[in-house]
DNA sequence: ATGAAAGCGCTAACAT
DNA sequence: ATGTTAGCGCTTTCAT
């Protein structure tokens, strides 16, 4: 409380109501009024953060007087709030969200751990996320595993480090062992997984028709005619690999071709690794007439490869792709893709998240198949 | 205290010691000695973070003491040290890095405002930013403004609710008034601006060959053999739009080529813009027979619409574009860009703000250029 | 060598 | 309608 200018004591001073911006005081022993000069309780300048105190102090009220103004409370009077949600206006305060997030616990914020952000699948996702994101009032931070296990062990641990609310994962092709994440997930942390899931936690997971969309994709090149078909598959031990390949062998069977082994390679979706086993192919006795690669970027580099080694496309050899990029328009010939929606996974798996979050259970299961479709063109198109 | 079991009551009781991971006490009235059972101290099951007060009340110490231990403090003993930092490993203790920040006041977490993560640049600046905020300690939050003003301002006001201790800026296209950031730079909070630079702002900038990369690629074209370049340059407001719009002038100049206005078009960088222009140069009676696109999306866009209508790339007209991806080398002719480093970028301009953060001087300047490189492809080679 | 207590910004239960 | 206080996890004096 303020010092009584004429009995230079704050023993019987008492706030009496606001004037012109101004606290006014009443000194009950000697029945002066005065008012509170700026000069005292200057607004502080080299500031970044105006806090409730700062405001508290500048007003003269208390800093629950002025939590309630600027919560919108009910118990205040409709001067005061307004009078405090002025000043916080011009003072440019935002509240510190942790401090807020504190006594609950949360942060409002949620991690994203995936292999990398340049691959343009990612960035697509990550947007989906940022999005539901923004709406639901989070914030989002991201992590990159580079495919490196230790690196998402610590990215996770980092994460965790920050409170985040929740968690988004995507695993690197590395990742084999899963007790952190199971770990986690028991311990009753919110976590969705998406692509690259997790079958060893019952987390909620989107994934893709991977499946369906092999299957789909191979099915389109036998109706085309073609015959002998091949198969450029990822790492076995990634569940897409895996997913994508049974697809394939599906459609094969499905319409009575042989199965044969020599038509089958997993690699690691290096460039190096694409164009050595395109060579491969060609030296077999009966080489291949159509290529389906479950990963776009190895069917654009095996088009360009087979245009410099004089094999016309499609008529020699048809080529699908898994996943759709501007590139596999640009392509030349164009690129036949199972186009995914990444920004829609992200949605999907930021909302199911949400969803995690504001239920409190975490083990709430749930499987989303995120729609995906086939795009015919020119690279598979042996009868046009 | 715990209460002695003969006299039921703590007024005597003190600590003796640890036998077998239990807390011994000794009460100074009965001379009893016992041990705390375990079901009156459970080890939290369902929880989700340890703190240092579950493993203060477990360990029996105070919450100092813990914090000194596993902090390692010098003043405390050896023993207590290790037995700690043991108990955190069990039960992975991790510290909550806000409540940690919060006396400095800092976050350790720096803030990124994009246009869109999607976009291969900026894909790649984020992977730089990231890799040397991880190397710092630091997280990294991600906003993208979509080039719309409105959602710029409320990322960074969302940023700075989270405290972020700095900022890395790349403005909307649509950002012109910036009293926002002057604001926040006046009050003394880190900022950094890269690529899309405000200059009204004294903030360290890093910036690209923009002039020096189009001078460059025009100057290429020149000595190919073109006479007559076309520019497609992005809106005029854009800082890089006008530099590379400059650099265009300048070898226009150098090399004694009219400059003509029915030449030079600025546009929003869509697909539709792009081909417009091109009908309406191949309109003009003396169409251009070369052209540089700021934005290699554009160049690529071209390339194909040309090859639609007929025209020889490069023999009737020459492209050339700024900005380097996969697509450049895959479209066909390949194109002749002016490649830039996206990583590097991210790399510098985080290190930047990370020397304003630890330096406290805000107001340090720097004006940063990455050296880009031209890449001759196929697409401007008159000649060959 | 260890404990007690204050404080960072904010909310909420409890007073008045 | 408004003030007082405790407490979220942690560090850091100041005692002991």
């Amino acid at each position: 409380m303020e010092i009584c200018p004429k009995c230079s004591t704050n023993h019987f001073v008492i706030r009496a109501g606001m004037i012109r911006g101004k606290v006014r005081y009443q000194c009950k022993s000697c029945q002066v009024h005065f008012t509170q000069e700026q000069s005292a309780k200057p607004i502080p300048q080299k500031q970044i953060h105006t806090t409730i105190k700062d405001i508290a102090n500048i007003m003269g009220v208390s800093i629950a007087t002025v939590s309630r103004a600027l919560n919108n409370k009910p118990d205040i009077s409709p001067k005061t709030r307004e009078a405090i949600q002025k000043l916080a206006l011009e003072l440019d305060y935002n509240p510190n969200l942790f401090a807020k997030g504190f006594q609950r616990g949360e942060t409002k914020t949620i991690g994203v751990v995936i292999p990398n952000i340049k691959r343009p699948f990612f960035a697509g996702v990550l947007s989906g996320i940022q999005e539901v994101a923004n709406e639901r009032g989070y914030r989002v931070m991201i992590c990159q595993s580079n495919e490196s296990y230790e690196a998402e062990i610590s990215n996770i641990q980092g994460l965790l480090a920050s409170h985040v609310d929740g968690l988004l994962i995507s695993h690197s092709k590395e990742t084999t062992r899963f007790n952190q994440i199971k770990n986690l997930f028991e311990k009753g942390l919110p976590m969705v997984h998406f692509d690259r899931i997790c079958t060893e936690v019952d987390t909620p997971k989107i994934r893709q028709e991977d499946f369906e969309g092999a299957f789909q994709l191979v099915e389109h090149l036998i109706q085309q005619g073609y015959q002998r078909i091949a198969i450029l598959a990822g790492p076995p031990e990634l569940l897409i690999s895996q997913k994508r390949k049974e697809g394939y062998l599906h459609a094969l069977e499905k319409y009575g071709l042989v199965i044969q082994k020599d038509y089958m390679v997993h690699g690691d979706f290096s460039k190096e690794f694409a164009l050595a086993s395109l060579d491969k192919w060609l030296q077999l006795p009966e080489p291949p007439d159509a290529i389906f690669a479950i990963h776009y970027l190895n069917a654009v580099e095996i088009i360009q490869y087979a245009k410099k080694l004089g094999i016309a496309i499609p008529k020699q050899l048809g080529i699908v792709g898994f996943g759709d990029e501007y590139l596999a328009e640009i392509v030349d010939p164009p690129l036949t893709v199972f186009h995914l929606f990444p920004q829609k996974v992200g949605e999907i798996a930021a909302g199911l998240l949400f969803d995690v979050i504001s239920s409190k259970d975490s083990t709430r299961q749930a499987d989303v198949l995120v729609q995906g479709q086939l795009i015919i063109r020119k690279s598979s198109l042996k009868k046009a």
